[in-house]
DNA sequence: CATTCCAGAGAACAGTTGTTAACTGCATGG
DNA sequence: CCATGCAGTTAACAACTGTTCTCTGGAATG
């Protein structure tokens, strides 16, 4: 039961983070549902076999891509939600963060794109739950600014699903376009900071709309 | 070279179809890129190699299945976009057509949701075309709305491509929903309207902007 | 009626898959 | 220093895959 421990577990951590690395790396060209444990030992250069002495099955390395690859996001959305100026200016700056990010993780977002509706259940749960927890966040973050002054919990939540929504459509736009030339990426970011645009001012006249539920 | 006939073309078209309802069937549980060719023939009871009667690859056969799905989308979305009413009413209706839709074609939804971002280059790119020809179709009919005069071109279309990311958001969220109760549904399709209003709000106030570009 | 066409069947192919069992060698803990 | 734990190996399994070539029977054609 040793909590800290030498060259055994680290050695064992290695070569589960290969396993982690080459599988996503095969996800370039097929979904999750395809990919088979005999081809991803194979890439790592391990016995099949040894497969099993880090994940149950191919889903279950699922799982825990979908951490890996959302667990790097969460900082992300922290710096997006935290980050002051003015409305031009912090849409600006939240492409920017998203271009970067696609840019520093691209499988990871190509992952998630693809296996959040995907078709493999318990990694499209996981998914979800993920989700989930950055819109509650984002929802929260939102509560505690002063432009969101006489809004409903309701309201709150479903503007923070359009965002997170939002952000993951452009990092896959974003990442499908960096095959395309840098002017093709350029409309993408420009389109998207259009689309963010549209939702702050549609957020700013929220609560001017006749009959208000507020 | 007999360009109507009967039994014979007839039989196969019968034929082609079971082996795109089949293959629509087998992807509720998987993605494209795991679908067999065998599993397939399998499931409609004829042997392997007919398949290729029909379909050079499963690759090809999946082509097709992007247009029954998306061409049974088309008229949806010609209905949506020439309801008549005050914005309330139109979004009330348009959630209602996409539930409906989801309804009446679910694995249809499934498939293009997934399919979307999957792991098959061809039908990603196939969907993609898709869905930029419903975009351009939605911005030419925002386009000819009095509620959009002084709109640049460039603006439509970023909100054309909001509106169908919109709809088909909603339908996957829908799809999802079915499995959880009435009332499950019932608050997806309330968030969704909650949407598609902050992005009305945000269309009417879009030219109050200081400085907008048109 | 004779001929052609062609959707589908059948058999066979070389590869691939996930999973099992029994093993080896080395870092670890007593 | 010795016994244990365990990451990784090897071999073997039944089942499955896409694709080929050859064949068949019935509709279409003239």
């Amino acid at each position: 039961m040793s909590h800290i421990s030498g060259v055994r577990q680290a050695q064992k951590q290695k070569t589960r983070q290969a396993l982690l690395d080459a599988a996503l790396e095969l996800l370039e060209g097929q979904s999750l549902s395809s990919l088979g444990l005999r081809e991803v030992t194979r890439a790592v250069g391990i016995a099949p076999t040894a497969f099993y002495r880090h994940f149950r099955s191919v889903e279950d390395l699922g799982v825990a891509l979908v951490e890996e690859a959302l667990g790097s996001l969460h900082p992300m959305i922290r710096t997006i939600v935290s980050t002051t100026g003015d409305g031009e200016e912090r849409i600006a700056r939240a492409v920017e963060l998203i271009a970067g990010h696609v840019d520093a993780h691209p499988a990871h977002v190509r992952f998630v794109a693809r296996e959040r509706h995907g078709g493999v259940r318990v990694v499209r749960e996981a998914i979800r739950g993920q989700l989930e927890l950055f819109t509650a966040e984002v929802g929260e973050a939102l509560g505690s600014d002063p432009e969101s002054a006489g809004w409903g919990e309701e309201d709150l939540l479903m503007l923070a699903q359009l965002y997170v929504d939002q952000m993951l459509m452009t990092a896959s736009l974003l990442l499908d376009a960096t095959g395309g030339g840098a002017g093709e990426r350029e409309r993408v970011a420009g389109s998207a900071a259009r689309q963010l645009r549209l939702i702050s001012v549609g957020r700013a006249h929220w609560l001017d709309r006749a009959g208000g539920d507020g």
